[in-house]
RNA sequence: GGUCCCAUCGUCUAGCGGUCUAGGAUACUGGCCUCUCACGCCAGAGACACGGGUUCGAGUCCCGUUGGGACUACCA
């Protein structure tokens, strides 16, 4: 009989959800619902410089909008003080903690000190059998044990091993009243019954401390999970000159939610040569024994590939909604629904993401096109014009069905009739109705643009063929 | 500096002593498809960091070297 898993995920609200802290929340999640757990989100503000509520409410929404949802919480350690000064006073009393009145300046230049002589730059022990008793402008200190070794187990990593000797006598209780981050995890993972603590790597050398402060405090050490970080391509942990970091950046620049989800899972974590994953899958699938011990480098590309996977994936009804924010963005007017569809519908093969849907949906959204110079100059010319005019009155005339099926039947012809290949009509035409030399299906387009629209964009291309005829001539 | 961790194609990874002349994905290159661009399909190039052991046999186990990284706060 095993004991209900639960795990935590655990952010400090001093920025955005980062995308290696949305990982860890990630398997932290996983790891539950795999195991038919519990979830808890805890909130850690005790640093009350950095902390605001707007980064709170931040890393509340990249968590939905990830799909990631809670159990419990968001508990919030400021909140909870009573619990932290409680167990500060257990350790005080049974003589595992001591009060300490050497000022941070004080202790930070013989820190430095020690460390210019090359010694290990940890706290004296000043104050260490003073039996100072608390009082205004003191902290408390965890009389870390001077001798032998913390052995950790961690799923990932296996046996560390820490002479307690590189320990330092920590600070548990701030000058403020304030727990510091060491004192206030075990102690809220305690309290919530945390089986598994599942994090970052950087936390590696924080867990020996802890472990200390469980047996102090008498109480049973969970199971560690330590996942590798997330490295940019300079093999540096991830960071804001790496470029976008957040998870509301990426949401932002058109990635969808299951995309990241899936490509965050897979950096680290691998299940045989399978690369997509719906999210039942993952439940059913993750395990902590896949996840890798070496860290793993940011790649955009392949975030960009599995985007476009899952553009192409997805129904164009199910994206209309997440699209129409970056429409907005772009001022483009509005456009009934039915006809975003369609369009959509042309453009998921050549869009990697959302934003980059919103951009080449131009054509479909605004009747000006723009020209691209490039385009133009090469197929909106005096040799074009007399071609364009012509299918401008082959278009007008034409009756019957305008649809795609019937204009490709209609175009082949055309270009049969005048002796030029298909590809000489459409690249002009193309250029005509979109302004681009790339763009969906010539035919489908004009099917969803309409045959009004069609033939007031090639009559302004004639325009601007003849324009540029004159201009040609006149200089 | 000290402590701890890590090491397979550029990148993400499969591999848990023989089935590895190392597999998949991405990116890249070429081809096919084709009204353009994509998508898709086919093909190509591309890796076990190095040195010692252990073993009949090592990418897989051990040690060392080198190289990377994390941590070293009254931040988390």
């Amino acid at each position: 009989m095993h004991k209900q898993v639960v795990t935590r995920f655990a952010p400090s609200p001093t920025g955005h959800l980062h995308i290696g802290g949305a990982r860890t929340a990630i398997f932290n999640w996983l790891f539950s619902r795999h195991n038919e757990g519990k979830f808890i989100l805890r909130i850690e503000d005790t640093d009350t410089q950095r902390s605001t509520t707007e980064y709170t409410e931040s890393i509340l929404e990249s968590l939905r909008w990830l799909g990631i949802d809670w159990d419990e919480g968001p508990y919030f350690q400021t909140k909870r003080l009573d619990l932290y000064r409680a167990y500060a006073e257990k350790l005080y009393h049974s003589g595992w903690a001591y009060y300490c009145e050497c000022s941070p300046e004080e202790v930070e230049r013989r820190r430095q000190e020690a460390f210019a002589r090359g010694l290990k730059p940890k706290y004296d022990g000043t104050c260490r059998d003073k039996g100072l008793t608390p009082a205004p402008g003191r902290v408390l200190r965890f009389r870390c044990p001077q001798g032998g070794i913390t052995v950790i187990r961690d799923i990932i990593k296996g046996s560390l091993v820490f002479d307690n000797s590189e320990l330092d006598d920590l600070v548990l209780i701030r000058s403020d009243g304030m727990p510091t981050y060491n004192f206030s995890v075990i102690v809220d993972d305690i309290t919530m019954g945390i089986t598994h603590v599942i994090r970052g790597d950087d936390h590696v050398n924080n867990t020996p401390k802890q472990v200390l402060l469980y047996q102090a405090l008498g109480e049973s050490v969970p199971e560690f999970a330590h996942v590798p970080l997330i490295l940019g391509p300079d093999r540096k942990r991830l960071s804001k000159r790496h470029g976008a970091t957040s998870v509301i950046a990426y949401r932002d620049m058109g990635f969808l939610p299951e995309a990241l989800f899936n490509y965050l899972v897979r950096l680290g974590w691998s299940y045989g040569d399978q690369e997509i994953f719906t999210r039942e899958e993952l439940v059913e699938k993750f395990t902590l024994e896949h996840v890798g011990s070496s860290a793993s480098i940011f790649d955009m590309e392949k975030l960009r590939w599995i985007n476009g996977y899952y553009i192409r994936k997805k129904s164009p009804q199910d994206l209309v909604d997440q699209l129409i924010p970056f429409l907005k963005e772009r001022g483009y007017p509005e456009r009934e629904r039915s006809y975003l569809i369609r369009a959509i519908q042309t453009l998921q093969a050549r869009c990697v993401t959302l934003s980059e849907m919103a951009d080449a949906m131009d054509f479909y959204m605004v009747d000006e096109v723009k020209y691209e110079p490039q385009a133009a100059e090469k197929f909106l010319t005096p040799d074009t014009a007399g071609f364009l005019k012509d299918i401008i009155e082959a278009i007008s005339l034409r009756d019957g069905q305008f649809d795609e099926r019937a204009l490709e039947e209609f175009f082949r012809r055309l270009a049969d009739e005048r002796g030029v290949k298909l590809k000489v009509i459409a690249q002009v035409v193309r250029v005509g109705l979109t302004g681009r030399t790339a763009s969906p299906g010539l035919f489908e387009i004009m099917d969803i643009l309409g045959k009004e629209t069609v033939i007031r964009r090639l009559e302004r291309a004639l325009d601007y063929a003849t324009a540029f005829q004159k201009s040609a001539t006149s200089s």
